[in-house]
RNA sequence: GCAGAUGUGGCGGAAUUGGUAGACGCACAGGACUUAAAAUCCUGCGGUUGAAUAAACCGUGCCGGUUCGAUUCCGGCCAUCUGCACCA
């Protein structure tokens, strides 16, 4: 008989939403645990079925780790700035703050219907002006710190709207909403100093229990790299070309330079250059494309020589030619490059196109020649230096130390540690975002609002279009902008950009620890007694921009003293993707978008909760099905049928007890682990041998029901009342097993011969080794008859395997 | 091109991390119950040969290697997915 899931699920929400069951406690003496999940974007298609199962997955442990005695914070919010309530605005004139309301309050009664045990008293969203204080307060900070300075950068700029775009805006180099052409456009920005932090950023990796993958995925992304940088003298000037390179080493080889489409030099020179026209027709292509386009194009370089200029190879003296061409980025490094194309596969490449020379000096160290006419010869750690005078002979390491002493002593370049990392860009032209609270006058330049008069709330508007020329819809309100300057009371004018979505997000798990705080972000007091965040489960989408951003805030709070620790989350794991049924990515367009609403209508939420843990590996994709979830709520019926067979008193059979030993035991393990399908499977095995014996006792039950609770609260706490208990589960203590009896005293032992599988012998535990190869002999001694025995391998308890000739 | 991941029955997946490959679930088939169907309960279910619950062989993307023994470790391929900033 399938049970009313609708009545009981109600039933046992609304309890603990009355009774506040699952709020944190104000009680600092008890040990705490702080299980975070990514706050969702309320955006306006509701709840994905994607997120209730990294919420699903921490509710778990949130819920085991109660029972197990911890004050637990599991909090939610939401993280509601962003660009699709602006574009709906732009689209039919309802104010973003209107559509957000509506978004959370779908998310809250979505979210409140699978079951969460979140803390409810302690909600909050990014648009909140008590919460963006804070977020406008930190920037302060970072600006007082000299960690905010303003820079020119290129934004993506729609030549049809004339405004400014998103990435997500541009599709293949043209504006998403008009199809015109997309070019990039200098504009003045905010930026933010994570550079500074780049080398703590990876050495404090050490420090904590990330996934291995997302270590490396972080490390990946700073990109350490140790070189030189070198200058070369553009010949009859004083001007040196500065360069950056992992390989000093092959200096003697570089026989041309390559600088950035947008690099400072073709400024300086442009008397000089005798192909300028040229030149500035490739910057101009160059611009048209998005970096994406630029990184595209990878199999067919393109590139002009800048005539009427040379550089000088400080090494050799010679005069080398200067190129120019988009696969040198502006943002990295210096800008320009020095080509080695004999030892460098992308100069090579270069190189064999336009003709350019290529001159040998490593070799390999076995003395063989190699082919320079069809690849570069890049192996470091054979190679042996030629053609590189004082360099000749030695190793490619030995000659990287020497070249750099040799540059720093006649100082034309110096040893030099890279990041690929670059700094933050942190300005939006955006209307939906919290305002930076920056106000430039014209004799004090930049300052910033005095914190009395934080929040600097977002004005009221009509027209939330951006403004021309790339600026932000702020910039048309010339009440809001005029104002004062906070040092000389001078007339001044606002900051009209606005914050990224990053910004509220970057610092939101401390706002939980004290959400209501007017004073501070947060007590001293909460921060010193909840931090760090214990468990951050999220997607791997945000392992390089979300978790880096808030690596890099907390850092900085740290380093000014408003946190207690070096880092913001002690442990960070990562769930997979949920697929359409068709194994694609759910969408709209698609039409295979799953809606939560309907399979809690059609299962419950107990039955979606077990499915979403037992549809995979938690941290892989995994693709809907219809059929499979049916089997979740068929096995949860069964569960509720085992009132059937319930039994007076106590007693134990062996078995049972046994059975239930190693299924706390499993189960205890495997949610640390965050293997929720096989704490399932455990579940479901238990389930059929309850069938077969047609037998459980209450104290078997109740056991049961906790170990399953985490995973199905309603139907659980809704059973333990039914099999006559009076506390809630929710009260009880997490289950303890006995070691010894998670043991088999008898083992049916595999016997091999030769490796392959021939029989299986009865041995009890620890059993004498002579005895079970005797038994073991004996039970194959068809085979082996007449054969010589080589060896007999006994893996103690584990297997037996004799090999014969 | 680079980086990360994945590859096991008809399908989703399991395997104590080098020790009986296929737990658990879905689908399918057979049986019980029912006037019947659904639901429920029970049984079977990797492939080939075979009457067989006899026996044998094959089998974890492909090719090799290490090992008494490899889904697991090593080398080389192939395919798929995800992300990307040609990183000098």
């Amino acid at each position: 008989m399938a049970y009313d899931f609708k009545k009981i699920e109600k039933k046992w929400q609304n309890k603990w939403e009355k009774e506040g069951t699952f709020y944190a406690k104000k009680d600092y003496k008890k040990k705490k645990w702080y299980g975070l999940i990514e706050f969702p974007y309320p955006s306006g298609q509701g709840l994905h079925v994607g997120h209730p199962r990294s919420y699903t997955a921490l509710d778990i442990i949130a819920r085991k780790r109660r029972l197990q005695g911890y004050n637990v914070l599991f909090p939610i919010g939401f993280d509601a700035f962003g660009l699709p309530a602006e574009n709906y605005a732009i689209k039919t004139n309802v104010h973003p703050k209107i559509t957000t309301e509506k978004n959370i309050a779908h998310f809250t009664e979505q979210l409140k219907s699978v079951g969460f045990s979140f803390d409810w008293s302690r909600v909050i969203n990014t648009t909140d002006p008590d919460y963006y204080k804070w977020t406008q307060w930190i920037f302060i900070q970072l600006y007082k710190h000299g960690l905010a300075y303003k820079a020119t950068m290129p934004i993506n700029f729609c030549t049809g709207c004339k405004v400014g775009l998103a990435n997500e805006e541009v599709v293949n180099g043209v504006c998403e909403r008009c199809g015109s052409p997309v070019i990039q456009k200098e504009k003045s920005e905010w930026m933010l100093k994570i550079t500074e932090y780049a080398q703590r950023l990876i050495d404090d990796l050490d420090d904590v229990d990330y996934l291995d993958k997302i270590k490396i995925q972080q490390k990946n992304w700073i990109g350490r790299s140790e070189g030189a940088e070198v200058k070369f003298k553009i010949a009859d000037s004083s001007y040196e070309l500065i360069v950056y390179t992992t390989r000093p080493d092959t200096l003697f080889g570089a026989t041309y330079m390559v600088i950035a489409p947008e690099h400072e030099l073709i400024k300086k020179f442009a008397d000089k250059i005798t192909n300028l026209d040229e030149i500035k027709d490739y910057q101009k292509k160059a611009a048209l494309k998005s970096d994406f386009e630029r990184s595209e194009i990878n199999k067919d370089k393109t590139g002009i020589e800048i005539k009427g200029i040379k550089a000088i190879n400080p090494l050799t003296n010679k005069e080398i030619p200067i190129w120019i061409s988009d696969y040198v980025l502006s943002s990295y490094g210096t800008g320009a490059i020095m080509a080695v194309p004999a030892h460098d596969s992308r100069d090579f490449e270069f190189a064999t196109k336009f003709g350019l020379p290529i001159v040998q000096v490593v070799k390999p160290n076995s003395g063989e020649d190699i082919d320079l006419s069809k690849e570069a010869f890049t192996d470091v750690a054979t190679g042996i230096l030629v053609n590189s005078g004082f360099l000749n002979g030695l190793s490619v390491s030995d000659a990287k130390k020497k070249v750099i002493k040799y540059l720093e002593d006649t100082k034309i370049g110096h040893k030099k540690i890279n990041y690929k990392l670059r700094d933050w860009v942190f300005s939006r032209q955006r209307y939906w975002g919290e305002p930076i609270p920056m106000v430039y006058c014209e004799h004090c330049g930049w300052q910033p609002v005095d914190e009395k008069d934080l929040p600097l709330k977002l004005p009221e508007v009509k027209d939330f279009l951006p403004g021309e020329n790339g600026e932000s819809p702020l910039a048309k309100q010339t009440d809001w902008i005029n104002t004062t300057c906070p040092k000389c009371g001078g007339p001044a004018k606002r900051e009209t950009d606005t914050m990224p979505q990053w910004a509220g997000s970057s610092w939101y798990y401390l706002r939980y620890m004290d959400p209501h705080n007017n004073d501070s972000l947060a007590s001293k007091k909460d921060l010193e007694y909840w931090s760090p965040v214990d468990w951050y489960n999220g997607g791997m989408e945000h392992t390089t921009l979300h978790l880096l951003y808030s690596r890099f805030w907390h850092k900085f709070l740290y380093d000014i003293g408003v946190v207690p620790t070096k880092e913001p989350y002690a442990k960070r794991t990562s769930h997979g993707m949920i697929l359409g049924t068709n194994g694609e990515k759910m969408s709209k367009s698609k039409g295979n978008v799953i809606n939560p609403d309907d399979i809690i209508n059609e299962f419950g939420a107990d039955t979606f909760r077990v499915y979403e843990m037992f549809m995979g590996p938690f941290d892989q994709t995994a693709a809907w099905s219809m059929e499979s979830i049916r089997g979740c709520g068929k096995f949860l019926d069964r569960v509720w049928n085992m009132q059937d067979f319930l039994v007076d008193g106590d007693t134990f059979t062996k078995e049972t007890d046994k059975m239930m030993n190693k299924a706390i035991k499993k189960v205890t393990n495997d949610i640390e682990e965050m293997k929720f399908n096989t704490c399932i499977s455990t579940f479901m095995t238990m389930v059929n041998e309850f069938y077969k014996l047609k037998r459980i006792n209450k104290t078997e039950f109740k056991t049961f029901l906790t170990l399953l609770n985490p995973f199905a609260p309603h139907i659980t706490e809704e059973l333990n009342k039914l099999i006559g208990f009076e506390e809630d589960i929710s009260t009880y203590e997490w289950p303890s097993y006995d070691e010894a009896k998670t043991i088999d005293d008898e083992i049916d032992l595999p016997v091999q011969v030769n490796g392959k599988l021939r029989a299986n012998i009865k041995i009890v535990l620890d059993e004498q080794e002579d005895s079970v190869k005797e038994k073991a002999l004996a039970s194959v001694s068809g085979r082996i008859e007449g054969k010589a025995i080589a060896k007999i391998i006994y893996v103690k308890n584990r297997i037996c395997n004799i090999v014969v000739k």
